[in-house]
RNA sequence: ACUUCGACAUUU
């Protein structure tokens, strides 16, 4: 059965959902993972009518979601900002008491983020029984995608003084939040200490938003000093 | 969390 799984999971990523649910079908559909994988293939593919039907199948079969399952149906529907569908979810995730699971909780944040509802977002991360940086980063992706500059950096500082590091990610979304909101002394000023500060090398996407933030208030010049002197691999 | 599964910037 893990032959069959892993067969599911490569011809998803190849985008060949007959072969994968061919595969699928010739298996007895009594395996959570084998669900988990046929439902991720087809949200990845971009057909999450298709993800949410399997979902209900899966119940149908007397199958148990785990939390990998609530993870990738709350996944599809962040991707179509399904939010009433998505509240249903959040419902039975506190029923069966899947509250405890930081992916669980990233996740429902992320879809309530996508569905425009920054309040239930917030709630879910301080009705938490457990968080961690991908948990807080989901939150502060939100606040950064929706403008609030000044909210971002506000909750960076909770999470930080909870004891929890920024990352790459975070850093990410804090230097996009700095350069929508106008917040350039901010941005600048993780940009610059984030290796020192945090341990965290500027990738590619990081030059890219502070490039981006230079840019956007005429700063031309230090933007294309700095476009000369990244050191990492160009995009 | 290498059989499935979270948060990911710019042009938008």
């Amino acid at each position: 059965l893990t032959m069959e799984n892993t067969l599911i999971h490569m011809y998803g990523n190849c985008k060949r959902l007959d072969i994968a649910h061919a595969i699928f079908s010739g298996t007895r559909k009594d395996d959570v993972i084998s669900w988990n994988t046929i439902i991720s293939s087809y949200t990845k593919c971009g057909f999450g009518d298709e993800a949410s039907k399997l979902f209900s199948q899966m119940k149908g079969e007397g199958v148990i979601a785990d939390e990998a399952t609530y993870v990738t149906i709350l996944n599809s529907l962040a991707s179509e900002a399904a939010c009433d569908h998505g509240k249903q979810v959040h419902v039975a995730i506190l029923s069966v008491g899947l509250n405890w699971s930081v992916f669980v909780a990233s996740a429902l944040i992320d879809m309530y983020a996508k569905c425009g509802n920054l309040y239930d977002a917030q709630k879910v991360l301080d009705r938490s029984l457990k968080r961690d940086v991908g948990s807080w980063s989901a939150l502060i992706t939100a606040y950064a995608q929706h403008g609030y500059g000044h909210k971002t950096l506000e909750l960076a500082a909770q999470m930080s003084g909870e004891g929890i590091r920024l990352n790459h990610i975070t850093l990410l979304s804090i230097l996009s939040a700095c350069s929508h909101a106008g917040m350039v002394n901010e941005g600048c000023c993780f940009f610059n200490t984030m290796s020192c500060e945090y341990g965290i090398e500027p990738s590619a996407k990081h030059y890219a938003c502070i490039i981006d933030l230079l840019g956007r208030v005429g700063r031309l010049e230090e933007s294309h000093n700095l476009i000369l002197r990244i050191p990492v691999k160009p995009s």
